[in-house]
DNA sequence: CCCGGTGGTCCGTCATTATT
DNA sequence: AATAATGACGGACCACCGGG
């Protein structure tokens, strides 16, 4: 049937027939099910090897289940995503379940095609990590398909959640700065996809966690975020822009690494010492936060964590389970060298 | 009861037959 | 001849049936 070449693939028929039983027999032992003998199931396997058969995904997708999961992200290269998938791989190694990843990109468009394509291609169950694309649209795919969304804290009856709480996360990054002895502590954050009907977006979450902070602190009116994007240059941007004002920060709490880093960038052009002529801190405790040159002081948002407890709540909804769920994941603050005390000149 | 098999079913494609 | 309706697949699942 593969249209490029001679041979068809093996099929529960070839099975059966190279078994000497019927083919509900086979489709039997495929799925473990009741009326099969010990005897009957290891011909059967016995068929199955010799011939290197596997399952038609797409055939039984006609009646059911294909065992796979889709996982969307928006940006491969975001290391975040690697600890995520790593949970998400944990849970469900050895089972039944195959994942298949799909990056696509900031774009609300392009996410939309790609959320679509997958539920086209009959997955299972949906894994959307912070979607970018109109929550009209991720309500109406989980309406049909069982799914998960990691990141947002806007929950809703279709789809179950996991977040990190970010608030408490970047309260835990304000504490640890003015413990040293900061004041003007600034906040680089991004405004996220416009109009696309999510309010609990984990940026929007950090901000708000960061003004509470500070007014907790008595530092509200000190208080003060940049927006960019979160990317190396955006960050970059950012840090400039903080930098280079005549008040300048003397610590700088990037929402996201990758930020973080353009705020290093900017530093070194600058000519500015960390921590000497300010602090920086990070958010995500991504592997590059911890290599040696680098020693960023981050959150450890648990993303192995959040990937394994996405992957049992899909399967759970998978099962059957209708009511949703709401699992929110503790940061930690992981405190390393580019955070110190403020400039002598501050104190 | 157990175990094994029959036959209908899913959805989309493509070839065959019927209708205008 | 062009268009429309029909039906036979493809690969696996599953409710149900019947013989020991």
């Amino acid at each position: 049937m593969a249209p490029t070449s001679g041979k068809r693939r093996v099929t529960i028929t070839d099975v059966a027939l190279h078994a000497g039983v019927s083919t509900s027999a086979v489709s039997k032992v495929l799925r473990n099910a009741y009326g099969v003998s010990p005897e009957m199931r290891e011909r059967v396997r016995a068929a199955m090897a010799e011939l290197d058969y596997r399952p038609h995904a797409a055939a039984r997708g006609m009646r059911g289940r294909t065992y796979t999961i889709g996982v969307l992200l928006d940006n491969i290269r975001n290391a975040f995503f690697a600890d995520i998938l790593e949970g998400v791989n944990t849970e469900l190694r050895g089972g039944d379940y195959q994942v298949l990843i799909g990056a696509a990109g900031f774009g609300e468009e392009d996410q939309t095609r790609l959320a679509r394509a997958l539920v086209d291609r009959q997955m299972d169950g949906l894994i959307l990590i912070g979607p970018g694309f109109p929550r009209t649209e991720v309500l109406r795919t989980a309406a049909t398909v069982p799914t998960v969304v990691i990141g947002h804290h806007d929950v809703a009856e279709e789809h179950d959640s996991v977040v990190d709480a970010d608030a408490l996360g970047a309260g835990l990054v304000i504490d640890h700065l003015v413990r040293l002895g900061h004041r003007r502590i600034a906040l680089t954050s991004t405004p996220g996809n416009r109009g696309s009907g999510w309010s609990g977006t984990p940026e929007r979450v950090q901000r708000r966690g960061y003004h509470e902070a500070m007014r907790r602190h008595g530092l509200q009116d000190l208080a003060r975020v940049a927006m960019t994007a979160f990317s190396e240059e955006g960050g970059y941007r950012a840090g400039m822009e903080l930098l280079a004002s005549a008040d300048r920060p003397t610590a700088v709490f990037g929402g996201a690494d990758v930020a973080a880093m353009g705020v290093f960038r900017a530093a070194r052009e600058l000519g500015l010492r960390i921590p000497e002529d300010f602090s920086l801190a990070g958010y995500n405790n991504t592997a590059v936060a911890a290599l040696a040159p680098v020693r960023l002081t981050s959150v450890d948002q648990a993303g192995g964590l959040m990937g394994t407890t996405a992957a049992r709540l899909l399967l759970e909804r998978i099962e059957g389970r209708t009511r949703s769920v709401l699992m929110t994941v503790s940061p930690s603050l992981v405190v390393r060298g580019t955070t110190g005390p403020p400039p002598a000149t501050e104190v």
